[in-house]
DNA sequence: TTGTTTTAATTAAACGTTTGTTTAACTTTG
DNA sequence: CAAAGTTAAACAAACGTTTAATTAAAACAA
């Protein structure tokens, strides 16, 4: 595992953001060193390409989540809806404290080509899968959890309604209802209305018979 | 309301596959040009410019877009949840048949910066929003479906689930499992696994009590 | 501690491509 | 003959990357 100096991750996470919000094609080179106050070259010197910055991006930000799947994996002792409530809370307030990398990820999934990065991002997704499948289809063999229902997309639901929520917030933070709010304020009002609406979407279809 | 020729519409639906595959940026004229099997000076001539272009594809999609909710608004007959049922296959449908669009505005709806086509996607989401919230709303008011639900959040959780399935589509369709599928075959598929889950969803949140 | 040498960091300038757009000449159409 | 369509070529600007020169930092021997 690399380590990153200051300047580096100075750049890193200025990339991310500028990649975030204008695309990876839409950002220059120049764009990024200027804004991280460094010369152009510094970044061809450290991370090699502008393609190779992206990829340091998401190396940065998998850590972070193979380290969520894993603490993900201790909670062994909560009765299957609470598991999946806590499920929903951790992966809420992740993917809201990640904005940036979100945007990153659901851009560059649509593209059509092979690359690098979209490969980790399909991979990334497959893993968090098989960590959540498991917890319903267990409860559902157990008799706990109602057994008509469509698994992954229940999980697409998951992550479509939280992705869908972060292009929607720029936008809705616009609202003179929230003006008087800080960007913590409503990012917390946020996680919590994202948070009741999910979990009585998912109590709803998974304990209820039809 | 223009009207397009013949060699207009082919570059407006290159483009339009062109910047879904590869985004607005990592799109070139010459590439439209080159696909599209016409001069690259014909896309200025016809169009001004790449922007404007770009513009065109929205301006055709949207126009498909406002006939949509106008037909929706002409089913006056039906019970809520049967209403509630049609307008989800309506628009399973309208998006998978239109995911070339979709993956443009998944992308331009995380444009940081203001422009046209942004004000576009949130003038026609507000809509759709402004169509769809008094369908369930009035059902609420006449205790037929259940009050305590995020109408907002659901409709991100209709939007958002079909949105996530179109970039997932695109992995989904490599597994083997698919492989003698032909692309039609695999899309009405798509939408017939869409369509019973979302369905069950919003009729397990929507009518019954906790 | 010195001075010396080696390595790493930093810079402005230049590199060759590719970009979106325009020009001016030419052809086709009505 | 006028208008619209079409073309290859050229345009300046922006792109990602590299170069070569310079400064700063680290390592080392005396």
């Amino acid at each position: 595992m690399e380590e990153y100096n200051e300047k580096q991750l100075s750049i890193i996470l200025v990339a991310e953001r500028l990649f975030a919000d204008k695309g990876f094609h839409g950002t220059s080179v120049r764009d990024i060193a200027q804004e991280a106050d460094v010369n152009i070259a510094m970044i061809s010197y450290y991370f090699g390409s502008k393609e190779k910055l992206l990829e340091a991006v998401f190396r940065l930000r998998m850590e972070a989540s193979r380290v969520f799947i894993d603490e993900l994996l201790k909670n062994d002792t909560m009765a299957p809806l609470e598991k999946m409530y806590s499920l929903i809370d951790r992966y809420i307030n992740k993917m809201l404290n990640e904005q940036y990398f979100q945007c990153i990820m659901s851009r560059e999934q649509l593209n059509r080509d092979k690359s690098p990065v979209r490969d980790l991002i399909w991979q990334l997704k497959r893993e968090m899968l098989g960590l959540m499948e498991p917890i319903i289809t267990d409860a559902q063999a157990d008799g706990i959890f109602y057994k008509d229902v469509d698994v992954m997309l229940l999980l697409t639901t998951l992550f479509g309604t939280i992705n869908q929520i972060i292009p929607a917030s720029l936008i809705l933070r616009a609202d003179p209802e929230f003006k008087d709010m800080t960007e913590d304020e409503f990012r917390e009002y946020l996680k919590n209305r994202l948070s009741t609406h999910l979990k009585k979407l998912f109590k709803a279809i998974l304990t209820h018979e039809f």
